[in-house]
DNA sequence: AAAAAATATTGAACGCGTTCATTTTTTGAG
DNA sequence: CTCAAAAAATGAACGCGTTCAATATTTTTT
C-alpha cells in the first residue's frame, strides 16, 4: 500500500480547504483565524502551512474556481450572435457581475485584491492579474466578433476600445466590493450609463 | 504658561510624521516598524498611538498632500485654451502620472490603495475614496470645458464619459504601482492608446 | 503652594500569521 | 520483520501592529 501517504496528503488538502472556505464564509475571512481552520479541518497549524503557502493562498482557490467559470460562460456568449453592440457588451458584463458573488463574499474579493496589489511579486498576485488579463482579453474578443460580424465600426480598435471598458469594469467592481450597501443591478445600471456613448459610437452606421 | 501642552504636542505630532516619512522612504513601508518610528521620534510606541491612529494613517497624510496638489495642478490645466481633445487629456493625465511618485514610492501607493479597499469603512480608505472622485469629476469637468469651447462634441454625455476615462486611467496606475519595471512614459503611451478611439470620436467635426 | 483633576506617556502584554527544530509516521531495502 | 532514511506533523516561539492598565506630568482649584 505505497498510495497511503498520497490519499491522506489528498484528504488533508480537501479538508482543509473545505474548512477554510466554509469558516471564510461564516465568520469572514478576517475572523477566520489559521488556528481554526486548521481545528476544524483536524490537523496542527504546522500541517496548514505544509499545505499551503499562507492564508491568503486559500483565498486564490476559490477566486480562480470563480473566474474560470465565468470566463467559460463569457466564450459561450461571444459564440452567439447579436443585434447590437450594447446587448452582446452588457450581456457580457451582466454575467461577470452576476457569477461575481457566487463562490465569494466582498470581503473575500477586498482581500483577494487587497493581497494582489499589496504584494505584486508574490504568486498569489501574478495569478490573479492573469486572470484579470484573461478577462480584459475577453472583451477585447467580443469586440472583434462583433466587428467581423459588422456590427462594430470597422475603423474601431477593439483591443484598446475593450482594455478600456474591461478597466471601467474592473474599477466598478472594486466600488461595488468596496460598498456593502450597493447591489449587483445598481452597478450594472452605474457601468451601462458609463459605457453607453462610447458602445452608440463604435456601432456600425 | 498654558500652552505648554499644545506646544510639545504639535512639536510631537511633527517629529513622529517626519520620522515616519523618512524611514518609508529609505527602508520602505512594510520594514518601517512602529517601534523605529516611535525611536526616531523620541516617544513611546504607545505615545505614537496617541497620535496616529494607526500606521495606515501616516500614510494618508501623505496621499492627501500628493492629490491636493495634482488637483490644483489639473485646474490650472483646465482653465487654459486647447486645440483639441487629445492635447487636453493628456496633458491632463500626464500631469496625474508625472506628480505621482513626487512624494510617495510604488510602494506607498499599493499599501494605500491595498488599505482604501480592505477596510472600506475606515476613515482612511473614506478619504482616499473620496481623493478618487474628485480627480474622476476633474476630468469630466474638462470634458464640458472642451464641450462648452467647441472642441467636445455637443452631443456626448461628458460624464459618463469622464468617469470611464478616469477609471482607466486609474487601473491602468494600480497596473503601474504593480510593476516595479515600468516607467511613467510607458504607462502613459498605453493609456494614450487605450483612450485613442473614444477621443478620436467625441472630438467636434 | 498643596491637593485634586485632567491629560499624556509608557512599555509590557495580546492577537494572529508564520516559521522551524523536534518528534512521529511511513516507506522500502536487506 | 527490522531498521535506517525520507516525508510529514507538530506546537512552541517569533515578529510586529495594536491595546491598556499603571505611572507621570501638567493644569486647575482652593
Amino acid at each position: 500500500m505505497s498510495g497511503l501517504r498520497a490519499q491522506k496528503k489528498a484528504d488533508k488538502n480537501r479538508r482543509i480547504l473545505e474548512a477554510a472556505t466554509t469558516l471564510f464564509r461564516k465568520v469572514g475571512y478576517d475572523s477566520a483565524r489559521i488556528e481554526d481552520i486548521a481545528e476544524m479541518a483536524g490537523v496542527s497549524v504546522g500541517t496548514f502551512y505544509n499545505y499551503f503557502k499562507n492564508k491568503g493562498d486559500m483565498l486564490m482557490a476559490t477566486v480562480s474556481m470563480e473566474v474560470e467559470e465565468v470566463l467559460a460562460a463569457g466564450d459561450a456568449i461571444i459564440a452567439r450572435e447579436h443585434e447590437d453592440v450594447a446587448t452582446a457588451l452588457f450581456e457580457l458584463i451582466g454575467k461577470y457581475y452576476d457569477h461575481s458573488l457566487t463562490y465569494l463574499s466582498k470581503e473575500m474579493w477586498r482581500t483577494a485584491m487587497s493581497l494582489s496589489i499589496a504584494q505584486p511579486e508574490t504568486p498569489f498576485s501574478q495569478r490573479y492579474t492573469a486572470l484579470d488579463h484573461r478577462l480584459s482579453k475577453q472583451v477585447c474578443d467580443l469586440f472583434e466578433a462583433l466587428q467581423s460580424r459588422g456590427v462594430v465600426r470597422k475603423d474601431i480598435d477593439c483591443t484598446a476600445t475593450g482594455e478600456l471598458v474591461f478597466n471601467n469594469v474592473n474599477m466598478m467592481f472594486i466600488e461595488f466590493v468596496k460598498d456593502e450597501d450597493m447591489d449587483v443591478d445598481g452597478l450594472k445600471q452605474e457601468v451601462e450609463r458609463q459605457s453607453q456613448p462610447l458602445v452608440w459610437m463604435m456601432s456600425a452606421a
